[in-house]
DNA sequence: ATTTATTATCGTAATATTGCAATATGTAAA
DNA sequence: TTTACATATTGCAATATTACGATAATAAAT
């Protein structure tokens, strides 16, 4: 069907799945190893950078965004994206309970 | 057109997205986190504990073992699947290093 | 005000994923 | 060797995701 039956699960299951989710595509691994390596992220560099369209880029920008894990200030008529460090601590620590917690019960 | 451009990234972006991405469904964190609460794991155990049906857990499972983290072994008629724990360290790890590496770098 | 440059959004086509019923396969018991 | 049970596979329908061209929106420069 195509359709995550959400409401079976718990908050902290649908959590979990959705940041692996995100982060689960090759663009958006590159976007943010590519946005780590630079002194500021401007969108256009990551268009010629990864080699996808530009409406490709600003579309998996803004699943990143509504992560938390970038944030972008308007910088001219720019972008300057930049990781939300706060948020990608919170994340990492929330991936390695699930897997500390899972393998310590574990057969 | 729904077809990932798999050419355009490093063998490394496409298999951390690929690990991201098989644990980027909450009905597998959940078949995760329930085997690792069981003594032995069975497959119609999992089918009344996470209420899809028994074909749709299959599916899910095999996805699982195709990224090696868990293991199947015959257990008279029935099936019992493990974490593979050194799989699991190794992801975790590799997930982690991409953590780390990634927000060292920002701005 | 017009032009230019940058990013976001919309619409659309193609492929992928999810889920299930039906069926096949494998295994143990009767 | 049937029967019963457990799991895997197949086929299909519905929804989601990916990607891009076209276009809108925004901001600086001319």
């Amino acid at each position: 069907m195509g359709l995550t039956k959400s409401q079976i699960y718990t908050d902290r299951q649908n959590d979990l799945a959705q940041f692996f989710k995100v982060l689960g595509h090759p663009a958006r691994v590159a976007i943010l190893q590519y946005i780590s390596q630079q002194e500021a992220c401007i969108c256009n560099d990551l268009v010629e950078e990864i080699g996808l369209a530009q409406a490709t880029i600003s579309q998996h920008l803004k699943e990143l965004k509504s992560l938390g894990l970038l944030k972008g200030e308007i910088e001219g008529k720019r972008m300057c994206y930049c990781i939300d460090m706060v948020r990608w601590n919170d994340i990492q620590n929330q991936l390695n309970s699930f897997f500390n917690t899972t393998k310590s019960n574990c057969c």
